[in-house]
DNA sequence: CTTGCCATCGCATAATCATGTTATAGGTGC
DNA sequence: GCACCTATAACATGATTATGCGATGGCAAG
């Protein structure tokens, strides 16, 4: 089936350009190309598009922007940035706002199609200096740094936990009732997928959460 | 109070030339000189000495077995070895046999009271050749490889609930009843010195016990 | 053949933990 | 202000654990 898509893109030439692009295209329907996201929404609701394309500095509202906006909506929706952006603050931006995927506008004459079908197969195309950081990033820390999503008590009631601290003890090392350290480990256990204390310690040591 | 002792050596030479050092010394008696130690049992009986000095090589009986029957039946008496022997098989065998301190005889003129002084206070003394061996055998393994004298079932019990796993998982993976996992997991806490489940999973780990 | 250690199993009780449900107060973001 | 998240707290129930006591069979050392 041929995936369909919408495009967001402010500068006329390039959008026309890219536009040109994809109809000669004949495995790839564009439902659309717009100077800006600001209806993204309705556009999604209207078009139920497969795939987005999407432009960093629009006027209005930022792709990044709308990027968050969809996500809200639709977690699943593939969409792949197209910017010349390879700042380390707008590439993490819009990876964190939920972007599938980042190209670099310098390639997308040579690597947009195959970038389309990456994605479309569930992988995360990404121009070659844009993956670099992203490895970079992933070996120092953000996203390696705490995958579980824990908050800031919770680490620490799960830092307690590991030093062999049964509730109680944590309860007062942390000057907290008992009841509240069930509340956190609750939560940590949901957090790690485990339901005992020696899954949760074994894990946090393992994997250096502690 | 003057300590007692009794020496064990087989070469009448050096025995008579201890002997002669030991009645000189005011400080301290010597209950019986023998030239095997046979009878050391029935001694230890009849004199009660709080020391015995031990040479290895003696007719009938070497020293180490001697220390090793004398264990059996008092764990504390202070037994200090006078020997030629500096090779790691005779210390190692003095020492797991239960030998308090182990002084080559090129060192006896020099540093037997003193020795004499420093085992009745608890301590160890040792020339220092057979020290430097004793330690860089502990920084490698022997005592370091199983602190905590863990039995074969007993370390794989606590690497199964290291990884996590409940009392009745272990029991259904080695095939044994909850109640066997119960009685290994009370003697590892024992060993351990901890008293939960966290406590000897963050021990293991952290001490690479598993 | 006796003693001691290891592995096995059972039972009983008290303590602790796992889990669900509920609720309040402070902070953030829109 | 209204959602949403975080930290706090309480209560209840069933499950699991900690601990003590006791017992059997195998096996190795003395």
């Amino acid at each position: 089936m041929m995936p369909t898509l919408i495009l967001y893109e402010d500068n006329p030439l390039l959008r026309d350009s890219i536009q040109s692009m994809l109809v000669l295209h004949d495995s790839i329907k564009l439902l659309g190309a717009f100077e800006n996201p600001l209806e993204i929404i309705n556009h999604i609701k209207e078009f139920n598009p497969d795939l987005l394309l999407m432009d960093i500095d629009m006027p209005g509202m930022s792709g990044i922007e709308a990027v968050t906006k969809v996500r809200i909506i639709n977690k699943n929706i593939p969409i792949l940035m197209l910017t010349v952006f390879d700042d380390n603050q707008h590439v993490f931006d819009a990876i964190c706002a939920g972007a599938s995927g980042y190209l670099l506008k310098k390639h997308i004459s040579a690597k947009l199609f195959s970038a389309i079908d990456e994605i479309m197969e569930g992988g995360a195309p990404m121009s070659p200096s844009i993956a670099r950081m992203v490895l970079q990033a992933m070996q120092q820390k953000k996203i390696n740094d705490n995958p579980y999503q824990l908050t800031p008590k919770e680490k620490e009631v799960l830092t307690s936990l590991s030093k062999g601290n049964s509730y109680k003890m944590i309860g007062v090392e942390q000057a907290i009732s008992i009841d509240t350290v069930r509340s956190h480990i609750k939560k940590i256990y949901e957090k790690l997928h485990v339901h005992s204390q020696t899954e949760a310690v074994s894990k946090a040591i393992h994997e250096k959460l502690v």
